[in-house]
DNA sequence: TTGAAAGCGCTAACAT
DNA sequence: ATGTTAGCGCTTTCAA
């Protein structure tokens, strides 16, 4: 490995001098700064990382970390988009991006996910919950002095910040789009009771209470079709809860875009047409032109942005290890699309399926 | 921070000492060994990951480095699934991953992406190709002695390894199957000349010359639509280019599974329906129900056995920097769906639409 | 079995 | 403007 007595015994100088240069110091004559560099491009030299990390204590990298699994489902988008707003900050600020994984259920549990935090690998952590953030990890964060930012959930410990959506709000204003559309009877495709997921509980709550507050003449609740993400039968799930009801519902509003295409074709399993019989809308984001054929209304998380705030934030913490947690809630825009149609103009079809 | 002299304080030996017992030497006192193990306890010492490196030059870090922009199209699926295989002999070697970003065309073009190589950040690369490794990376593999190996592209240079799929073979093979199911006249959904892209370029002279073996009575070439991955505008180049053939197809051989969804969207635009009209096979394995309505036949392509496979070629690289270029070719099974009838039995339908 | 000294590559502080 | 010294946390070598 070329080093900087490498560079400093081809140019003549002391190794302190080739120092002085790589860090563009001002203090060398321009003679002995043009020798030295002549000496640099001819061995390919470059400051080792171990060495300054010994001395400035950083490392100049973050981690992502994340129990989401690397499979091919939607909800890899979601990961996809945030780590691309991420990668913008890290660009920026000249770091590079840790990828981390943290134990999801039925994982091999001897693997020892927190070694590269022991070992002060990184400056700081981005932590993507969806699940909530583990207890040792939080013990791990204040032994280290390790800044660290949540993004998709809101830890009550004053160790880490976090960036979250304001779900409940975009819960309870999707479905007040959906009653503006005509539709008088909604039902929720959200998740099974034992999955945690802050934003979805939060997405729920809005749902019900817009409803009580519209004056909608049947109990919310009843209306929740409860599964989980990427479930291999949630077209059953679906189809069968929707031949249930009494009065069927004429819209449906899923907490995540990953359950469209399935409730999609639940409903068309019962002979009913989307958005003819019953309408969609989705949440999040992921579902587009590319591999999905009905051009969906949803609400599109501002995920990019999402990562780049948390960025910012984590920044801040390692530039200043003794300010305050901070946090950002961040609106989520409500976006039509075809698979959402006013009710008005639909009336007499939907009658006839309604009967 | 905590350091081996804070341990070796508190329990009263010198800081070698420590050492010793952090690395299972055996030449300790067993006495001394637990004194020190409960001082490294209390003060929830670890190693520090800068020490280690600056000794033994190995950071126990490598990168995955791709052009493969990070949006919600399916191509990150591929990305994904290699990294959970490239994750998977990272945990088994105790090695963390760094992300890395090789530049796209139309990207910011100031980016010093070689910054972490440059440093030594990492022991290895795994660039996952499908553009061609950049010339200056090559250089600077070159100048480090940095071990890289590449997936889904075939470098001429002695100094990267590489894993890949025979696409030859999957394309030749695919069209024969299609043929077995009776049809005579396929066409493909390919990329345009200049989207470098080597597996399609194989794909598609695996269904050149298939159909030239196999007698078909039409010049393949002639039934090649070119397109970009996730062009918005893809079901329209299907579409209208179906409509320019006199002789209608009854089935599609997509390049990959992106363009399905679209494809079968241009193909309904024209009011035909998918499989009875047309045939539809896809390939890489990207495609599942979760979101899209229509089992696809396709080729899964083995990303995670990729990823492993160049794990380890990799770490043999790093452990003998001697050792010479690796290359694996990986096989490309057929998978059936219901996108691909058996043509015999739908004959009627088919005469019915080629008129 | 334990410790002292040197050195990995770099920079900050202090000479010259 | 340039050089010397010391030290970051660790391991290797040599000494006790």
């Amino acid at each position: 490995m070329v080093t900087q007595k490498d560079v400093a015994e081809l140019a003549g100088v002391s190794f302190i001098t080739v120092s002085r240069v790589i860090n563009g110091e001002t203090n060398v004559k321009e003679q002995t700064r043009r020798k030295v560099q002549e000496a640099i491009d001819k061995l390919g030299y470059a400051p080792s990382f171990a060495g300054q990390v010994l001395n400035s204590g950083r490392c100049n990298t973050i981690a992502i970390l994340t129990p989401i699994p690397f499979y091919q489902s939607m909800r890899t988008f979601y990961l996809m988009q945030l780590i691309s707003g991420i990668e913008a900050g890290c660009r920026k600020n000249h770091l590079d991006l840790l990828l981390g994984f943290a134990p999801e259920a039925g994982t091999d549990s001897t693997y020892d996910y927190l070694r590269p935090y022991r070992q002060k690998k990184v400056d700081g952590i981005i932590y993507v919950g969806l699940k909530q953030i583990p207890e040792e990890m939080i013990r791990e964060l204040e032994v280290r002095k390790l800044p660290c930012v949540v993004i998709g959930d809101r830890p009550e410990s004053d160790l880490v910040s976090w960036v979250d959506t304001d779900n409940y709000d975009a819960g309870y204003n999707t479905v007040k789009n959906i009653w503006d559309h005509g539709h008088r009877r909604i039902a929720f495709v959200g998740l099974r009771k034992e999955v945690y997921n802050a934003n979805v509980i939060d997405r729920e709550r809005g749902f019900i209470q817009a409803l009580r507050d519209l004056g909608a003449d049947y109990d919310p609740e009843d209306y929740i079709i409860r599964t989980d993400f990427d479930s291999p039968d949630l077209n059953v799930e679906v189809r069968e809860k929707l031949k249930s009801f009494k009065e069927k519902p004429t819209a449906i509003f899923c907490c995540t875009d990953s359950c469209v295409p399935a409730t999609v074709r639940g409903i068309r399993e019962l002979g009913l047409k989307v958005p003819e019989d019953i309408s969609i809308v989705g949440f999040d984001g992921f579902i587009n032109s590319t591999y999905f054929e009905l051009n969906t209304a949803t609400n599109p998380q501002p995920l990019k942005e999402m990562g780049e705030k948390a960025m910012e934030i984590l920044l801040h913490k390692i530039k200043k290890p003794s300010s305050e947690k901070e946090t950002a809630v961040m609106k989520v825009p409500f976006q039509e699309g075809e698979s959402l149609i006013n009710l008005v103009h639909h009336e007499r079809r939907h009658r006839g399926w309604r009967r």
